[in-house]
DNA sequence: CTTCTATATTTGTCACTACAATTGTTGTAT
DNA sequence: ATACAACAATTGTAGTGACAAATATAGAAG
């Protein structure tokens, strides 16, 4: 359906304008389907993502700093996201012996068996969201997004 | 710069988890701008888009579920938004003479002047987020976000 | 060694989101 | 008329986001 129609606009709108409510409005559209999702796990979106952040520095501590510039939402509270996870055993954290200031964070085997639980149930979330779209599609989509912020 | 590089992947992404990504980090990128904007006239960017609503209304009034299927975010809690409204006399409240359980709400000539005020300011903000993409390539991005949402 | 600046994280506050539960009102079936 | 379901809005609560201010540590300049 065009953003016209679900947000019931009565006038045409210009292109420009059409593509931020349009953005704005399918984020919204992905982001309940992720929170529903993520939900029966008793995990946030942002809470898997940073999961996901560690299990990639494989085996290598990771501090906030290092979390929060590959974090989609560079904004978010990173210290109250490591909190929620650490009261659920998903990861740990030490202050680096090197550097008081700063602070290491491992995932733990708990928080990689859960992500292991979590993969096939993202994937095909992630199908099922994108498959109207070809794969050709999904490339022109993020060229267009990057060239957005440029 | 692609989105790779934004958060620091090591790995090359699927086109669909990609473009997943890559649509929740634009949204952010975007959201980040907004705010920025609608800060100095103490607006939430929900606030501002209830005020063209209202507007919309062209001197009729809108109760709470006409206003919240027309909201780009549709779980947000329109009332309390509302009462935002109402502390600044940019909105007026009365409940519905026909039907109790409905509130009518109008933009009061407070909240008129204000959008007036804002209508250059949002346009050229538009103009600028979007200044990279020409209007066919905005068109071409609003129908893929149609079509991923179909 | 002391002072100053930069770095890394934490804390506090306020606004917004998600969602369940509640309240008040209306319409309908018996 | 009464009971009950449907509807419209409000309230409560927990989580998250934005951002300023505070704390603690490290390194550099004099």
């Amino acid at each position: 359906m065009s953003i016209e129609n679900e947000i019931k606009s009565t006038v045409a709108l210009a292109p420009n304008l059409k593509a931020i409510l349009n953005l704005i409005y399918t984020n919204n559209w992905l982001k309940e389907q992720q929170i529903r999702l993520f939900k029966e796990y008793d995990l946030s979106a942002e809470q898997y993502n940073v999961l996901r952040i560690l299990r990639g520095q494989k085996g290598n501590p990771a501090n906030l700093s290092t979390i929060q510039e590959r974090m989609l939402n560079k904004m978010s509270n990173t210290t109250r996201l490591i909190d929620k996870l650490l009261s659920k055993d998903l990861v740990s954290r030490h202050t680096c012996p090197s550097n008081r200031r700063k602070i290491e964070i491992y995932i733990t085997a708990k928080g990689l068996d859960l992500l292991k639980t979590l993969d096939p149930v993202t994937d095909n979330a992630n199908k099922q969201i994108t498959k109207n779209l070809s794969e050709a599609e999904l490339t022109q989509l993020s060229n267009l997004l990057d060239k957005i912020r440029t």
